[in-house]
This record gives C-alpha cells, sequence and structure tokens, in this order.
DNA sequence: ACTTGACCTGTGTCTTAGACACAGGCTTAA
DNA sequence: TTAAGCCTGTGTCTAAGACACAGGTCAAGT
C-alpha cells in the first residue's frame, strides 16, 4: 500500500498519512526501487486506531504516548481511559466557553437591530462594537467568573 | 505609555501588545534616545477595540480589515454586522461540533464501566477504543450528516 | 522503444495568535 | 558607579495538518 491508496482506505487524506510518518507515528518501508513509501497490514490497524483517537479529539501527543505504551506490550487502556477524562474535561470548559460566546454575539446582534450604521466619530471605530463592549464587559465578567470555578493541571 | 505600561492598562499582556505591534495593526512612535516604542491615546483607543473584537472572536485579520476600512473614513458598522453574523453560525457549528464529542466521550465511558482493562491482543492497541470505533462510527456518520446541512461558504 | 499526460511522491513552507527565551539596555537606589 | 531588577526588541516555537512544487512513475497509445 501506497501513500494515497492507504488513505483512501481508510477514508483520510495522504497529507494526513504522510504527517503521521513525518512524526513517526506510523513507519512504512522504503520500497527500494522508487524510494516510495510502503505500508503494510499491521500500519493500517495502527492508522485506524490512531484516527479512531483523533475522532475523540485525543492529541497526537498523546496518542503518541498510548502507542509506545502498547509497543512496549503492555496495557495502555489504563492511561487511555485517563486520557479520555481529561479530554472530557477540557471538552466541557470548552463547551461553557462557547455557549457563552453564542450568548455574546446573539446578544450583539439584538442591540444592534434598534442601532443605525452611524459613521465612526473619529474615535471609536465602528460604535456597535464599542457600545458593545462598554456594557457587555461587567456582565461577562461575572458570567466567566461563576464559570470557571476549577482549575484542571494536568502535569 | 510603553509597552508593559499599555498592556496593564488594557488588562492584556505585553507579548499580545508587542504582536499587534509587530503585525502593524497598532503603530507606535519609536522613542528616538532609548529606541523604545511609545503608545498614544488614540492607540489606546485602537487597542481597546481590538481586545473588544477579540472577546468576539473576531480573527486578527477581521479586524484588520476592519480597521482599514474605518481608517478611509467610512463605516466599518455593515462589515462588522457581517462578520458578527459569519462568527455566530461558526459557533454554531463548532456547539455542534463540541455537542457531538461529549457524546461520544461520555458513551465511551458509560460504555467501559462493565469492561476490564485486558492486556492487548497484538493486533489492537487498546480495546476500550477499538470496540468504541466500529460501534460508534456509523452512528456518528450518521448524527454529523445530520447535523451539516448547509455549507457557509464566506469567500 | 518512445512519448504523452495524468497521477503520484517527498520535501519544504505556511497557517493562528500569541508565548517563551534570551541577550542586552534602562533605571533607580545605594 | 555599580548592582539588581525590570524592561525591551527580536527570533523561535507551538498543533495538525494543508498547500505548493519540482520531479518521478505508470499505463496507454504510437
Amino acid at each position: 500500500m501506497r501513500v494515497t491508496e492507504l488513505a483512501n482506505a481508510m477514508d483520510t487524506t495522504p497529507d494526513t498519512v504522510r504527517y503521521y510518518t513525518r512524526i513517526g507515528l506510523i513507519v512504512p518501508i522504503k520500497s527500494p526501487n522508487n524510494g516510495y513509501k510502503t505500508y503494510g497490514e499491521k500500519v493500517q490497524q495502527r492508522l485506524k486506531f490512531i484516527l479512531s483517537a483523533r475522532q475523540l479529539d485525543f492529541s497526537v501527543e498523546e496518542i503518541r504516548d498510548i502507542l509506545s505504551e502498547s509497543d512496549k506490550g503492555s496495557t495502555a487502556c489504563p492511561l487511555v481511559r485517563k486520557i479520555v477524562e481529561h479530554r472530557l474535561a477540557e471538552t466541557e470548559k470548552q463547551f461553557q466557553v462557547t455557549l457563552l460566546l453564542r450568548e455574546k454575539l446573539k446578544s450583539a446582534i439584538d442591540d444592534w437591530q434598534s442601532k443605525p450604521n452611524k459613521a465612526p466619530t473619529g474615535h471609536m471605530v465602528c460604535h456597535l462594537i464599542d457600545s458593545f463592549t462598554t456594557t457587555q464587559w461587567a456582565k461577562e465578567r461575572r458570567l466567566s467568573s461563576d464559570a470557571n470555578g476549577e482549575n484542571y493541571e494536568s502535569k
């Protein structure tokens, strides 16, 4: 299997396969006549795992840790569990951030239904944002300080 | 005002101020004796706008467009409105993605309550993920193809 | 055998929005 | 004047690939 072939088979892009190869997550053998990279069956299984883990938003570095654990012959499952839980916490955080941002944007649009497109008065770029920030900042500070009560230190 | 002073006044970091300076969003004058960058009152207003727009997740490039429009003397408001709406759409998309990811992670954890930490059987790295992906992929495909019914082409 | 065109390959560079490192300059108290 | 301690500008680094590009390869046609 060559790069594009493998990529198609696993429903990803050649660039992704090349990237994982470049950073050493998967190791091909070089065809001696063309110098092309050739991937075997075991690499395909490995790539499948990598892509699945990426679906769960594991970082490539986390995946590298898991694989090296597995390559040593020991179960990677405890590590995987730990990472999944960490991922879930991160996702929750991200979820809150996105939620807050959505509120901000919606409220901005709502506020602006009434206001016209005034010309800039010299010291402000666009009153739509200028007014938004002054009224909104305080509110947002309150919300965000309520939200992030905890700190996840993963080191 | 020098870098750190301005950063503190606007509740941001010196690195951020340096960055905006580096890419030309804000333009200081060089103190002729030390060569230090010095920022005036108007720059402070400008920086306030930039930080506000960043709060709304405007990209730096979008902000650059807005500012250059404003610098030409015309209202940036229509542009701002357009970007806000685009941002909101992007945020909705991101929201759905995060939601889906959260479901995936939670269901992974739930599924694993029963299963043990088996040793790898050679062709799989961790059955926790291996089993998850095979059962989960189809479900997720259905969900995501339901979700992203539209394509936002902003170019 | 040769050539054409299409596809494929490896490598290098680019992306975001700053964070971090670092050698040196400035300032101020002694 | 000197020492300590900020401060400065510049250069490099980040994640996860996407993109560009010069050249190689392959199958079909001549």
